[in-house]
DNA sequence: CATCCCCACTGGTCAGACCTTTCTTGTTCT
DNA sequence: AGAACAAGAAAGGTCTGACCAGTGGGGATG
């Protein structure tokens, strides 16, 4: 039920029928539009809010969220929870870490994991087209945490999941700007073929692109450390 | 409220007081014990079902998410329980890390940073000419540890100070062979210059040969993911 | 001894009530 | 007329209690 609502309400909100900066109706009109307790839509509403994707207000109601444009500054506020580690730290960190994770990976991927990583890149893909920005982001860092255990170094995936945590803690998912949806699905695309061909130089190149037009995707300015 | 709930429970998720697999109290238990109604109890626990920290399952409950078990499905249980990592894993990811942390130390190391490295280089020489094989292991690591610091990313910092750990609980100090106790001084002395001179290429570039060569004095064989 | 069914759990959903905050609106006082 | 204030509508926030729907263990039955 929760999840049903979560889709419908994800899309009303990509299919335009809400600008950005525009109230929803209110929650009791909502769910009785959408045939379903308040309590239920509460649920659904609280996670996109949680994701960023709507703002909610008390007294005053409930707003499709500014998109994540790139006016810097503003984006990143948003990281409110995440007192530990700023999102330039993780994006740094991770243009350290990765581009070698990837290269192992080239080097070590057997062939099932292979088809692990084409079957989330086939899920990833359908994500993206419907504008399901929750399944991508979530896709997104499986992607991610399938090479790092693909790469043989178990530090380098407990890493992995570490930093997902800090991510998580945040409570700030990496949603793309939405008209941007689709470049990751390049970028993983040609990371996967690099993989396959057993190519190291290349899944190193590629993810390092990669991440670093994620950073760029969510507002976060990156020093490279260029090692 | 419902943030309040939020964030309580991933505090204990994070405190390990929940192990992963584990099963959390039942929602009606759990409001109970935290002083809130079930509805928004059960918001929190939505957000961090869909964020992939707990797992929720109708008429069994709710439990800690497993880490990622990406690769074969069958050696999740491996690592629940204090996760081992072999000296060849831990040199591979030093090797990674630390060659990018030396080129950010490069950059924004302060005079203050400086003079705590040369301290503990001239301590490190000390030890090594009388041959005081436990201080210069510790020196070499402190070395390493304030490199990480001054690099400016809390994330090399924190996770150096993991590895230090793992080394050390594994009861393996990277001792030197007598014959070659002096090398590492020379290696250090190299970088320190490397930072003075804010040469991000040089630090990087002398502390990806000092690694390499620390591994190989201990014996290991790593493979250099060379990205 | 094996089978089956019941019941006590779990989470999922609902309805309605009450609270706090916000903003409008209309009144009142200057 | 204008400003200050007060009341109320409407929004989101929370709570209570109930019922629905799967799950699994243990006792009754053959």
């Amino acid at each position: 039920m929760t999840q049903t609502v979560l889709q419908r309400i994800q899309a009303m909100l990509r299919s335009g029928e809400l600008a950005p900066g525009q109230p929803l109706p209110s929650q009791r009109r909502l769910a009785e539009d959408l045939q379903v307790s308040r309590a239920s839509l509460r649920e659904a509403l609280s996670i996109l809010g949680t994701l960023g994707l709507i703002r909610i207000e008390q007294g005053r109601g409930t707003f499709v969220a500014a998109p994540a444009n790139g006016s810097d500054g503003e984006a990143v506020g948003a990281w409110r929870y995440g007192a530990r580690y700023t999102p330039a730290e993780v994006y740094q960190f991770r243009l350290i870490a990765e581009p070698s994770a990837a290269a192992l990976a080239a080097r070590y991927v057997t062939d099932g994991q292979l088809e692990q990583l084409e079957q989330n890149l086939r899920a990833f893909k359908a994500a993206a087209r419907e504008m399901d920005l929750v399944s991508t982001a979530q896709l997104d860092f499986e992607f991610h945490e399938l090479i790092a255990v693909c790469s043989g170094n178990r530090l380098l995936a407990d890493l992995h999941h570490t930093y997902h945590r800090i991510v998580l803690d945040s409570q700030r998912l990496p949603l793309a700007r939405r008209s941007r949806v689709w470049e990751p699905v390049v970028e993983h695309e040609r990371i996967l073929k690099a993989l396959a061909m057993h190519d190291p130089e290349g899944a190193a190149y590629y993810m390092r692109v990669h991440i670093g037009r994620a950073a760029d995707r969510v507002g976060v300015e990156v020093v490279d450390a260029g090692a």
